[in-house]
DNA sequence: TGGTCGCTTCGGTGGGCGCCGACTGTCGGC
DNA sequence: GCCGACAGTCGGCGCCCACCGAAGCGACCA
């Protein structure tokens, strides 16, 4: 029966990520960097030889691809797909716990949408609306990638935020966004943005989830304001 | 470390795919219907007592629903979006190189990757092809997310399709299907769809698995006639 | 009330695999 | 060449869990 073969292979690759370790090291890759593995190591909380078995696993498997530099191995995630695809049962996952009221549930899945963090930055309605925003106003530059122009890093100034350059890690990226199906802003600003926003309680967190709640405050990153009044709607 | 937290319960959900013969049963759900503990273990190929304690953990898990009627145990997916989930997930696994040992798995092959039902409503060719018509002549708009334009609901109803709005269930979504790799139709109006097709005959089951038998009536969903002809072929 | 059917519970068994310590391989710097 | 840092391999341990047979339990039928 061509059925139970399939079966077969759809377990086979649940399996890369039924382990605690493996789907750990999974959603510490959902940033997009690349990781050594004594870092995944330090992070899941497991020995080298562990870890580079399950970097074995995952790579075989197609999740992650690796770089060889030096003595150095290098993982991330194989693309952008496989992020979504990791997004995605990571918000289903965490449901089981959940109580399946139907009414508070569309309002969470609501928030959702709207405004949530993506490991460390912004996703949702508000983190595609934040580099369309900065964009506009002439704070990023896409004619190679994307980049930081002189005047967005004047404007991060102005705000007092501090981006301490982290080892690997460009300042801004483009990140496929989950729901809205377009880049989000990530990198070292994108982070550093969102870290300010929640310091200065423009967006705080929503217990539970990855979702934020948004207030007036957000329109300081310089959103239409028809974008933050739908941010702000029921909520 | 909230980090490790959550890579244990996203453990703890793809586990449950983890298993060769719970993802058979998950496949073998796919179908809409709801199977008893018995069919399923004939289906898999294990014990009555093995499958009931995969069912347990299935429903436990939230992956299924059960209703006990007498004797008899009736498990089904869910709901939608378990299914949308699962069928993204069968998209993304790899698939062993399937050998065409025999005439007639061949053919069942060929009729299920031309028209099928994923859940509750189509996939496979036809199913790609819907959307791509629909988009054509203008009865989807695709400019956020996707969805029905005004067209598209008067072309409901002039079809006779009243869609009962069901809570927390978008009028229309994209799924990606697994032969064809691309979006096909899902969500409230597409499930409408699929049974309209299935009342009036256009299209019907094929007993023994989830693939559909085309009639030429299905041009009446407004199909190229190449891709009519296409579906229609050898069938 | 006894018989059949569908399903579950309970022990027991075997295999798979996650984990580590010890060792080896490899790269770069002094 | 020697050494320290990063990574991979090997062998072994222990736990988890998929599986089954036997027995138990409730539902339906006579």
């Amino acid at each position: 029966m061509t059925t139970s073969l399939e079966g077969q292979d759809l377990a086979a690759w649940a399996r890369m990520l039924a382990d605690g370790t493996r789907a750990t090291v999974c959603l510490a890759l959902l940033d997009g960097r690349a990781w050594t593995a004594t870092e995944l190591a330090q992070l899941a909380g497991v020995s080298r030889p562990t870890i580079s078995e399950h970097l074995n696993l995952l790579v075989d498997g197609g999740l992650l691809t690796e770089v060889r530099q030096g003595r150095h191995r290098y993982v991330k995630l194989a693309g952008p797909e496989t992020a979504e695809l990791l997004e995605g049962l990571a918000a289903v996952a965490p449901r089981r716990t959940e109580v399946a009221n139907s009414l508070s549930a569309a309002s969470k899945r609501d928030a959702f949408a709207r405004a949530r963090t993506c490991y460390d930055h912004f996703a949702g309605k508000l983190g595609v609306a934040l580099p369309d925003a900065m964009t506009e106003r002439g704070l990023l530059d896409w004619t190679e990638g994307v980049a930081l122009t002189a005047e967005g890093q004047r404007w991060l100034e102005n705000l007092g935020i501090v981006v301490e350059p982290r080892r690997g890690r460009p300042a801004v990226r483009s990140c496929l966004d989950v729901t809205e199906r377009r880049p989000h802003l990530a990198g070292a600003v994108a982070a550093a943005l969102c870290e300010h926003a929640l310091k200065q309680g423009w967006v705080s967190r929503i217990v539970g989830g990855r979702a934020l709640k948004v207030t007036g405050s957000v329109q300081t990153l310089g959103l239409p304001t028809s974008v933050v009044r739908e941010l702000l709607s029921r909520s």
